[in-house]
DNA sequence: TTCATATTCAACCAAATGGTTGACGATTAC
DNA sequence: GTAATCGTCAACCATTTGGTTGAATATGAA
């Protein structure tokens, strides 16, 4: 059908989702927490988590009455390897990718 | 506004505007160059070269009555650090990339 | 000047997107 | 059993997106 690069950079193409994505790299999360500290309903972030899963970013597993989120990175790397053919990018520096995490994720 | 990573994303979600990107790695076309291989009209192409410079993905530059455009590789760096943060991707396999370009421009 | 070429603009359209609300099914707690 | 919690579904809505067409603009060629 889609070319799964559509899928995966829609997917990222919205702030409320890589915030998700964000979250989850520090831990797995069920979806009430995910939704907790964004001002939308518990439904649109379920609609959100629907699409990165879809994207294959996130993998969702319901235990109880609760369902685990949890990320997929390897499905990024389609994408990474795409964005790479058009140039030699300076190899990342993680410790600014985690002060930026820091930033992005205290908005308490 | 809005943060430059929506933009990027969302410009390269569209398997045309990838497409045109792929087509400028090889040399700066005009508008009606890049337009030529694809089923829709020159209004159309012309809006998604819209949308690939508002997202700096390309810059355009007017020489007599032709608009050149040429790729600004730079511009995906952000994406490609954000997306980075995430794991640690194999370094790039230039040569099956350069081998999927081949491909994929050769819809002749 | 007149004509052709290169590109954009404006108006329009159908479909997709991102959000809402309220009802619903599943699961756990009392 | 009854009630509370977790999450999704369905219907709806406004806005954006990706395309069309026809007219307009700007430049170059005859």
């Amino acid at each position: 059908m889609s070319d799964p690069l559509d899928t995966i950079f829609a997917a990222l193409a919205d702030p409320t989702r890589r915030m998700i994505l964000s979250m989850l790299l520090e831990d797995d999360m069920a979806v009430s927490d995910v939704a907790e500290p964004f001002e939308m309903s518990l439904a649109a972030i379920s609609k959100h988590l629907g699409i990165l899963t879809r994207a294959g970013l996130i993998a969702q597993e319901k235990r109880g009455r609760v369902k685990w989120c949890k990320l997929e990175p390897d499905a990024m790397h389609g994408g990474n390897v795409w964005m790479q053919g058009f140039g030699q990018f300076e190899p990342v520096n993680l410790d600014a990718f985690e002060r930026f995490l820091e930033a992005e994720l205290s908005i308490d």
